[in-house]
DNA sequence: CTATCATTCAATTATTCGATTGAATGATCT
DNA sequence: AGATCATTCAATCGAATAATTGAATGATAG
């Protein structure tokens, strides 16, 4: 061999890390992590044209990140495996925790304001079966058909003024997004709270609530 | 602000990642999940030179993986953090399972023998105890005197040739290195299969071992 | 069989990164 | 206070990467 095993496996890693480098492939996982798309959805989703686009995704492929097949005419990305949820939340966890600048954009979702404590999974889910909880779905309508937790009111970040008339000002409210990439449920919970709601974030998107194995109400 | 908070955001994430994406680095990390290093004896062990090492180990220190201090002429560098071992092992699990390269190079290792599936440090503990089991430390002996698993006997895998009549042919043995990326327990367990012992690997290595807040037999 | 259309390829440009060299820094130790 | 020595900086070169554009591919649908 002309180079060590060692060094080749080494190699190996950094390229699924160099994968990861990216803000833009970030972006195509993240919505990955919500469902499968084609080339075409994931482009706009993400604002990317559809020829950069394609080589993100073939980069994410090359190190197995998504695979592809075809329905149609179209070709859907998915990802590979579950287990790169989990990469990607442990990465975003790392560099909050190591990278002042982090710290300091999320803070600054908040507007100075404390944000408290996110809540967990297992507890939304304890709070759901009681009733004693609004859950509400921050993400785009098109995001929400596709899937969400069972219960929730969906009512995109963007146009929450228009809806707060229709929130209950005496039960809590749990907001959640996209996971740990998503500043969607950040700055709603900031919106809210500013309005006088009682609102938390969930701790972590909806990825995260399937990955947990539990249930989803979805269109397919 | 210049550009959304959310591509800021990726955008620092996406830094963490880069700083993991050349393998010259991930040897550096794993080292220092042995325990802290001066830049001189990083250099040594990885074999760069001493003021690339330094270069990168910057890179490392400018995304919070590592910090630095000093005593006496030296600076020590260390991982900032624990979790970030959690976010190497990961990234190899992921590289593992889908990347075809890296699961044949770890076949290559075994010499197409079929490796057995390594043996969990719950388990081994419980065995430790119970005394039926060697543990073999087969990192270098600089490695093993500055922390190793209480019990364990230290033979490097370059020279465990000359060490095998030391062995019980009747002990089950489990050999350990220095965690995911190393493959010197690999090696070490093709090895001694071949001269008819009963050998695993240990899943993960001493910095894992060390993590899950078990007993250490170190020199400070 | 052919037209269509989503996706991919190819080629270019600007940028960034890694390794290397030798010099500079700056804290320690005498 | 000054010598020493580990570490870092600065500058260079070669290589690799990301975004962009327009053209090519190739499977489907009619």
């Amino acid at each position: 061999m002309s180079i060590s095993p060692k060094m080749a496996l080494l190699e190996e890693y950094a390229l699924v890390a160099r994968a990861l480098s990216a803000p833009a492939r970030l972006m195509l996982l993240e919505q990955l992590a919500q469902s499968e798309r084609r080339v075409e959805a994931l482009a706009e989703k993400t604002g990317l044209t559809v020829a950069n686009c394609s080589q993100h995704l073939q980069q994410l492929r090359r190190v197995g990140l998504v695979t592809s097949r075809r329905d149609g005419k179209a070709i859907i990305y998915r990802l590979t495996d579950a287990r790169t949820l989990t990469l990607l939340g442990i990465l975003g966890d790392v560099a909050e925790r190591n990278l002042a600048q982090v710290g300091e954009i999320l803070r600054g979702l908040s507007n100075g304001e404390d944000a408290p404590e996110p809540i967990n999974r297992d507890e939304l889910a304890a709070r759901l079966t009681e009733g004693s909880v609004t859950v509400l779905d921050v993400r785009p309508a098109d995001e929400f058909a596709d899937a969400h937790i069972p219960g929730a009111l969906n009512m995109a970040v963007t146009e929450l003024d228009k809806f707060l008339t229709d929130l209950d000002r005496n039960t809590e409210i749990v907001a959640y997004c996209r996971g740990p990439y998503c500043i969607y449920a950040h700055q709603a919970v900031a919106f809210l709270r500013k309005n006088g709601f009682n609102a938390r974030r969930l701790d972590g998107g909806l990825p995260e609530w399937r990955e947990d194995g539990r249930a989803i109400r979805s269109t397919s």
